[in-house]
DNA sequence: AGGAACACGTGACCC
DNA sequence: TGGGTCACGTGTTCC
């Protein structure tokens, strides 16, 4: 697989105040490749797109960063290798866009996502096709099927996908949180100074449900820092570890080394680590010792990097996180859990009377069914067979102007269909009907109005009622 | 079927005043039997275990009552029998036990169940084996295959069965309810006994504002402090720190000072440090090398013990915390919040249908007009004009083989026949159906059979009868 | 200072 | 025996 990294070193005489330092861009670059290669669902490309503003104050949305990951992988390359061209190209040509923010039916995406502040999210040919949006269009023309535009604070993140990808809250979260969290800090922090714990916090939001991925990824942390990784800090390696195994080779590793994100505090733990090291030149003996407590070491440090993941994810989903701190982020979520408990305890209850009122109906209408089997051994004398082959026993009441209607039969033939055709055709204007099956009966309860032309007789509509049931069908 | 019935008379001499007076006694006794029995699924035992102290103020778990009922039947003698037997001798040698109140692992199940305030169901041989816990394992060679330990305010009810019994949230209710409520009058007087109210219900409060610890989680520490004591010896501070064995009890925070827990109070800081001081050798001030670093110990203990509260709260609201971990938990914690916001929006948007409805029902009542002109348009997607100018909306929900279709239409054509027509040549089998005419509009419900053949979804369902809704006249 | 929060390495424990 | 987890004391940084 192929990587493509653009850093916006020419966009940025653009960006009045708000450019990001070379350190945040790079941070926006490794969070854009930790959001992409984190995720279950292969995306092509992530793009930040950063509010800016013109000359005359106006803002708009421009290049901030973007990653490029390309192919899914490199089987059936020669159908899926021009799309992956095709989307490359794409993604290059984005550089040179920009998107005015306007909420109003215009061919900007990630403009009218930022407007709108609402996701985005249109994964079928349709919905690319017929948004009236010429980004979508032109993605779609590229070969992409997924196409989304998450806003945050002060930008939009654009990412597209060659799949049709459901829509995914994870996702938005982890984007929201990442990158709000990212530029938060980044607009608190005037020195230079990249501070490793926003870093963390970007960076392994990303992971959240996808346990494997990340522990794998996380795993490998291990492996790495030792042999190839000599002058840089631990806390460094760290970031940078995230480039997976498969994909070191194209990754110019000096791209973060050289890094002017500088994490300064060099640890002096670590440092101590590595002097420790020549100096157990000493003997042999310490080959047990030295050797597993290292793992057990790095083994630590990984259990309190995937803590820390799953704290971040927490963070991400839990809102209105009173401070930053852990204690208080456990618990605001279990306070958020038992709100959204007691909120669902409510709908639900809710639901319940609202359902049961319905039940109440239908039971009322049961429990009249009940009547009527039981009653109906005295008016069995009333059934009939029709020609269809049907019994069907028909009970009219007159009251004043209005008619009850009662049928009774086997429930074949679409009963109800036939019955309240029967009415139409005699004009009868239903106010109120209910039809309940009970085993292979059918029983139906009809309040109407009689027709002012028919015999406005009980036993005229009953026949005319019985006649219309035969032949109707 | 043979019931055994054990009061706690002899084990009386562990209970300090906490002895649970007899009428206590036997109205707990009389809620096992009755929970027991009232249970859908067969289970051989339950017992209560009943919070405790000893002399030196120590949290323990103690036999307070318990109700054996044997096997399910007396089918089966030959193998059952046995387990029969099994079971009643690990129930009987309860009556000796007591468990400490830790969360580490330790053999205790009821203790960590009140430690942690969560419920522990385990229903598998695999659980029962490795779920590292004394109890737990005993049980299952003494044949259960379920065991369950629900705290209470003032204690654990344990229960066992033979037979796999899935998670049950009304047994779980009915417990917390019956136990907490029968117990809570009996605590209310007995001033050395420390009752964590309620954690479920308390855990909410507690966190409202961030640092405040309510009694509640103190009686936690207590107990988890106690446990920890017990159980494991603390071998590297023992040898590091020669002071710790006091200075670990120290876990009173400054925010719970008028807790009305004030025996819990009894080895503070004042006293670690007094401790401490014999090892300075002399001088008042040894300030800058002995006591900051102290203070720095403590601090972060207490911090530790904080997190890990917080921790216990969180298990106490997630359900079925997959592993023990903290990593698994919290994970586990972000799952289920994103399941319960799910839920919520799931519930919203039905409640919001169903209102946008009942309005739509009202207003269309006398304001036909404006409601058309209103243009409202999150309402009028739902709406379709049909050829012949009736409006008609129709909603469809499937549940399982069944499908609820309600229509709400202007009273004119005979909208019942019409939508009876429709069915009918959908081969929608009919079930139950009502239509009722309220002024003007018609309101109809059905519910029926989708028929294999269709399309089975919702949306489906939903165009063809508005289809047919419109040609059929 | 001095408290609060965090990461780290380490010892211990348990499958 | 090793991999996984935890608690602990410590160093550090930011108010």
């Amino acid at each position: 697989m192929e990587e493509l990294i653009i850093s916006p070193s020419s966009s940025s005489s653009l960006v009045s105040t708000t450019t990001p330092s070379s350190s945040t861009t790079q941070m926006l670059q490794q969070n854009l490749q930790f959001l992409l290669q984190s995720q279950p669902s292969w995306w092509v490309y992530a793009i930040f797109w950063s509010t800016t503003k013109d000359d005359n104050g106006n803002l708009y949305l421009a290049w901030g960063e973007g990653h490029f990951q390309g192919n899914t992988t490199k089987h059936t390359k020669t159908q899926q290798q021009h799309n992956q061209n095709d989307a490359e190209w794409f993604y290059v040509m984005s550089l040179t866009r920009t998107f005015p923010i306007a909420n109003s039916s215009s061919s900007s995406l990630p403009g009218k996502a930022f407007a709108l502040g609402s996701v985005l999210w249109l994964n079928s040919k349709e919905e690319l096709q017929f948004y009236n949006c010429e980004r979508a269009k032109e993605a779609h023309a590229h070969g992409i099927e997924t196409l989304i535009c998450i806003p945050t604070s002060n930008g939009v993140v654009e990412m597209g996908s060659y799949n049709t990808i459901p829509q995914n809250w994870n996702l938005i979260n982890h984007v929201k949180s990442v990158f709000e969290d990212s530029m938060v800090n980044n607009n608190n922090n005037n020195n230079n100074h990249c501070s490793n714990n926003n870093l963390h916090s970007t960076v392994q939001q990303i992971f959240e449900d996808n346990d494997d991925f990340s522990f794998a990824e996380i795993s490998f942390m291990a492996g790495l820092e030792e042999g190839r990784e000599q002058g840089i800090s631990r806390k460094q390696a760290d970031v940078t570890v995230p480039f997976n195994k498969e994909s070191k080779d194209s990754y110019a590793e000096s791209e973060h080394s050289d890094s002017d994100c500088p994490f300064l505090k060099t640890e002096n733990t670590e440092n101590k680590n590595k002097l420790e090291a020549p100096k157990s030149k000493r003997g042999r003996k310490p080959v047990l010792n030295r050797e597993t407590p290292v793992n057990h070491v790095e083994a630590e440090r990984q259990r309190r990097e995937k803590l820390n993941h799953r704290f971040y994810a927490l963070r991400a989903v839990v809102p209105n996180v009173s401070r930053m701190d852990k204690a208080s982020l456990l618990s605001d979520a279990v306070a958020y859990i038992n709100e959204l408990k007691a909120k669902i305890k409510d709908l639900e209850s809710e639901k319940d009377n609202y359902q049961r009122k319905k039940k109440v109906k239908l039971e009322s209408g049961d429990t009249m069914d009940n009547q009527s089997t039981v009653t109906n051994s005295s008016t069995v004398v009333d059934q009939e067979k029709c020609s269809n082959g049907v019994v069907a026993e028909v009970d009219v009441k007159i009251i004043g102007d209005d008619a009850m209607v009662r049928v009774q039969s086997e429930n074949v033939n679409h009963p109800g269909a036939r019955l309240m055709g029967a009415l139409r055709d005699m004009e009868f204007q239903v106010h109120h009907a209910s039809m309940t099956c009970v085993n292979e009966l059918m029983l139906q309860d009809v309040v109407g109005k009689v027709p002012s032309g028919i015999l406005r007789s009980e036993e005229g509509i009953r026949s005319a009622i019985l006649m219309r049931l035969d032949h109707i069908n």
